[in-house]
DNA sequence: TTCATTTTTGAAATCATTGCAAATATACAA
DNA sequence: TTGTATATTTGCAATGATTTCAAAAATGAA
């Protein structure tokens, strides 16, 4: 978690990015969060500090970085989507009662557990577990 | 996927649901399919056997199966949901590029590799892998 | 500076899904 | 069987996250 502005902002340009305000604060804040925020929270964030900013742009930005596969894009919540900047391997866990979404770690990669892969080209895996969060089950 | 109207029939009684007209047909289909199907395409395909139905009756009674564990809903595709009927432990690739969703066999189930879930009650799991498949990557 | 290209912006449009209240079907008691 | 309460289905309107689009602003090259 401890990456500067100048590094972020030479990760944009090595993906062929531009890094404009706009999209390094975008960058820096999902990279940065721990909290697989949504477009909508990106932008509320981000209003103040940038002074100004579209909802549109955000979308664009996110889906940009996406593409480019410097984050990931979660559709763990199926009525909306959240945005993840952590880069290592780790499995998604979301509570069906409060729905905060936490990040799980791994033993070991997932993607070598899946049979008959062979021709195929992977962009991208995601391991989704739902359920109940310990501290829902208490308060049960 | 040899099961008879009959058994399915058991299977909703046995979960708390009545086996309406409607509702059994919804369970046959999603049941037996091997096409991941959207709720539109669930509807389209049912109409016709049916006489009538509604799209609304269609989302209500695949959420009440999705709720009562008879089947499961995948967000692979972040633009629309689909189900699936099939109860054995499998993971999900959708190509990139024709939006195709194929079922993929695991060595072992994917739970068992996630650390940390102590205390977590986990009622659904689901792994996505999502890229190119070999026919695609073939046209290119 | 000037011009072309890229990026941002805001408002309108899209569309899968849900809410809702009326209509219909079903179960059960009398 | 009939009446009545309950469960289910239906169609249409509403919702809301996301996208489209064309204009405005910013940027880079010459």
């Amino acid at each position: 978690m401890k990456v500067s502005r100048a590094e972020l902002k030479q990760e944009l340009i090595d993906a062929g990015i531009r890094p404009s305000v706009q999209r390094l604060a975008i960058f820096e804040y999902v990279r940065k969060s721990c909290q697989h925020p949504t477009a909508e929270v990106v932008y509320e964030a981000l209003c103040d500090e940038l002074g100004s900013l579209s909802l549109t742009t955000v979308y664009n930005t996110l889906k940009l970085f996406v593409d480019a596969g410097l984050i990931s894009m979660l559709t763990i919540d199926d009525t909306f989507r959240c945005f993840d900047g952590n880069r290592c391997c780790h499995a998604h866990f979301r509570c069906n009662t409060c729905g905060k979404i936490v990040d799980l770690q791994m033993k070991k990669d997932f993607i070598s557990l899946v049979e008959g892969l062979e021709g195929y080209e992977i962009t991208d895996a995601q391991l989704y577990l739902k359920g109940f969060c310990p501290t829902c089950l208490e308060n049960k």
